[in-house]
DNA sequence: TTCGGCACTGAAAACGGTTTCAAGAGCAAC
DNA sequence: GTTGCTCTTGAAACCGTTTTCAGTGCCGAA
């Protein structure tokens, strides 16, 4: 294992920041004259130290005395008596050093614990070797499938994943572009398409490639890799009514906030209407994605005038919380109610019944993605969107609907 | 916009033999002589380019011209006409600058949506505001917890999370660490506590502050927030052998790579010993962290000579793997057969029959060490290492044996 | 002997910021 | 008119690397 590895896996969550500084000082701790770097500024204790003016003075001349200090390139380039070029070499460029002054280097650097600095070659080299993923949420397992996959394909091809959670909120997830743009990722694959204008120039300006996933573009075409999440969702539709429904409920996420609820919902209304069915508010419900909001929606749901023989869900989570309640409720699934899911998270199987749901390629999706950033981060041309399909797995939780109603 | 050309960057002739040819690669593009920038070597291009020497020509004088360039705070303090000291002022202490010089500085800022450097920044100021956290698999939702946690208290005080996924593997997670380390953490937090020598040197030796969670250590006791496995997997146990249980599968993680699955085997060894029942290997599987391993031991467990009347899962996903089976075998839980699980996932309890398990703390846990190392990092004393508490969840899952056996 | 070429190495500019220090401007008090 | 202060601002050193360019030493060929 030579120095400079971009090969580990790393997904970097990002938070929020903060400006603020820091007094640190520090101390070189060498003196082998015959490798001094120029460092000008005489009077660094003074400088640094600055602000603790008042503390006692501590002898510039020791060695190792700040607790601080860590271990640079110069220091082992001195205690191996070469350059610092020669050190950043067999680091980098091992084959080009000397076999006799690259072991001399390696040993004074396994013997010092040396870390290089990767904010120092990211700098200099102009590459971070890193991408920002930005997914809404983390405790939805769905988007750790995806999440998974990418950072192996970025891990294959020697990146690392930033990773920014914007909980569902756009303010959020502005904040975070922001700082993965300024941790200078090459690269950022988003989750879902809909943005303020002003983020879609930012990255411009800043000639950051992006990917979306999850959701196409549709108005400027922006590299995507995606599926059609109305499609999906008449799929699911389609389903219930081959099965004999009529009446079907639907609960979903914000379709304010995120535009994969909103297709979603969109095709769940077009297929309704199709039906002949008249719009009914009281049976759509958008929730949160936590398992007690799908529950407290089909809690709802059944206490409606003319209760539903069925309920879309348009993701896993809150079909888990439903399919939940109707059993608490005594209502039997799917004899009594049919439940289908979206997303079709490993989970969805182990249940009784096992949920029916919309198998969604979120693994593919985030290969692909990742996959393509990279190679239009090295230099390929602005890949071309995607769109993967989707299939309907049929199980226990649908049905036709009770006869006598 | 006045001076168009302030932003101009230029790319300069391709393949000239560089000494000083007059070929300035970047075009300054404004005239106050006051500011001037001293930016010493004339040939960029050279070394940008350098491999593509064969390509066409490009005018040197034209602007805006590579795409490859990205607006520094030089660009920024030449088109304000100030200082690169004053536009980092209107960034980082707003409040030193006078409101009108903050003004235009802003707004050529906004103009050119100008995002810092956060690699310079970091290396210039010996702050990173990043802390690292390293889990072992993402899949596992009870790790999103206190992932999420850790990401809230970072947050709440200006920091960032970088996150690694060791997937398990030792050698994995002395990668991550490295890389982490690289990228200058100012603070990690593992999980678990069981790992090399060598690598709680290398921390130790470049200062980085570190807190273990999910187990504490022994040892060398390294600061610590976590909760103890050994009790916990002891009571739940206990509630199994108070509910009349003697023949006790155990299902859990590989306890070669996993210090809290061997904690919770050992407890659960030593209460089998303690019970006066020998060791029959037959009821202990070690599996991955996945639902179909649990199912596929639980599967084992019941071919086994005497089948267990009741199963320890060390963690809720092999639980619910384990449930799944037993339902579908038709065999009642918890009638003729009692399954508690650990962790307390979410979904255990939307589960039928809802599933009893070992609530850990994991957000709290999260939260903690996250306060805790960044008050290390600013300068608190070593904090002290803590242990929370857990509680057994009782649920459905677990009942008395049933009678004629 | 002279020279070209090659393998290896070191000096120094550059990356894009932060921060110290000093100086200029404006103003009040003496 | 000085003096002393505060408020702003700019120059320049510095952070820890990478990379270019220019040696240097050695060897074989002319």
């Amino acid at each position: 294992m030579q120095g400079a590895s971009h090969l580990a896996r790393c997904a970097p969550v990002i938070g929020s920041s903060c400006p603020c500084s820091g007094a640190t000082s520090r101390d070189k701790g060498y003196v082998d004259a015959s490798v001094s770097q120029s460092r000008k500024h005489p009077d660094r204790s003074a400088s640094r130290l600055g602000p603790l003016a008042g503390k006692p003075t501590v002898s510039t001349t020791d060695k190792n005395l700040d607790p601080a200090a860590r271990v640079t390139i110069r220091e082992i380039a001195a205690e191996a008596k070469v350059s610092i070029a020669t050190v950043s070499r067999v680091l980098n460029h091992p084959e080009q050093v000397a076999t006799k002054t690259r072991e001399i280097v390696q040993a004074v650097i396994e013997r010092n614990h040396f870390v290089m600095d990767g904010m120092a070659t990211a700098l200099a080299s102009r590459r971070s070797r890193t991408i920002g993923l930005i997914i809404p949420t983390i405790t939805n397992s769905i988007y750790a499938s995806s999440t998974q996959a990418i950072q192996q394909a970025a891990q294959d091809q020697g990146y690392s994943v930033l990773l920014g959670v914007s909980e569902f909120s756009a303010r959020e997830e502005a904040a975070l572009i922001r700082r993965l743009l300024e941790r200078r990722v090459e690269g950022l694959i988003l989750t879902g398409a809909d943005r303020s204008q002003r983020i879609y120039e930012t990255l411009e300006r800043n000639r950051v490639p992006f990917i979306l996933t999850w959701q196409q573009a549709e108005q400027p075409p922006h590299p995507s890799v995606a599926f059609d999440n109305r499609l999906a969702a008449r799929m699911a539709m389609r389903h219930l009514i081959e099965l004999g429904h009529r009446r079907i409920g639907l609960i979903c996420g914000r379709s304010a906030t995120n535009d994969r609820a909103l297709a979603r919902r969109v095709a769940y209304e077009e297929e309704m209407r199709a039906l002949g069915v008249p719009q009914r508010e009281w049976l759509i419900f958008e929730r949160d994605f936590e398992f007690v909001e799908g529950r407290t929606a089909m809690h709802r749901m059944l206490e409606a005038r003319f209760r539903p023989t069925a309920v879309f869900c348009a993701n896993d989570i809150q079909a888990i919380g439903a399919l939940a309640e109707c059993r608490d409720r005594g209502l039997s699934v799917p004899e009594e109610m049919s439940i289908v899911g979206f997303d079709d998270l490993p989970i969805s199987q182990y249940l009784s019944p096992q949920l029916t749901s919309i198998r969604v390629p979120a693994s593919q999706m985030g290969f692909l993605a990742a996959e393509k950033l990279i190679g239009w981060i090295e230099g390929k041309a602005p890949p071309a969107s995607e769109l993967l399909p989707v299939s309907l797995v049929q199980r226990g939780s649908s049905g036709p609907p009770a006869k006598g109603r």
